[in-house]
DNA sequence: AAGGTATATACTTGTCAAGGAATATACAAC
DNA sequence: GTTGTATATTCCTTGACAAGTATATACCTT
């Protein structure tokens, strides 16, 4: 599928937003994740997401009580080829470096992960 | 330099403005030019510029009664990076390949070349 | 059923941007 | 100087979006 370029960059020109994709082109995370990860209060992560699922850009899948985002497999090449381009861009970025070493702290206590032993 | 990327993906979301800088990373173009190419009102045409200008992805440079824009040679590797995916993405939308056919076409009218012969 | 947690949806307010109409500026040619 | 051409700026209206407060929904647990 071939998606509009303007959307895709109008989803990328807000702060949280890009700091979302960037963080869902390593892998899916769900709500609580992403909120604990950018530090940001709920609602604005929530409205962001909301924002990018309207405009096709991330779908969502229920797991119990969590909500889980990813990219949407689906969408396009357009979108792939600018979401690598975010990634060599972030990279020099202090904000998105910062994400990334939230992330690499957070992922073991996933929602998404099975309790690890009972 | 390093420029915000939230600003440049503003700069890039709007139709227009996308189209200018689909052509400008072409090379650099005058008014008269950009506003014959994408067959736009030149209010519309002049107000982007003026956009892209104000946060310093092009810069301008007046050759008599026209002004050159060009991408701002120094702006930065991050708008490089963008504008190259940009040309990628682009290659198979029907509205950016109708601009560079104009554009091939207008080329050997340009303002900014010599007067042929006389 | 009741209470808790995770997430989403109104509703409001302020800001910014888009488009158009009219006008202004800068230069060129005479 | 006057006129013409190219380009920019001002003013206006309209619509989109960002952020916050409060409230609702969906699921889980007991």
């Amino acid at each position: 599928m071939t998606m509009d370029l303007v959307v895709i960059y109008k989803c990328m020109c807000d702060r949280t937003r890009l700091r979302i994709l960037h963080l869902l082109s390593r892998g899916p995370l769900c709500v609580c994740e992403i909120q604990a990860i950018l530090e940001e209060p709920q609602i604005k992560v929530s409205k962001h997401l909301a924002y990018l699922r309207r405009h096709g850009l991330v779908r969502t899948e229920r797991d119990g009580n969590n909500i889980i985002y990813r990219i949407a497999a689906d969408a396009s090449d357009r979108l792939d080829r600018n979401l690598s381009c975010l990634q060599d861009c972030a990279q020099e970025d202090r904000i998105f470096r910062e994400d990334l070493r939230r992330l690499a702290r957070i992922e073991p206590l996933s929602c998404r992960v099975e309790p690890a032993s009972r």
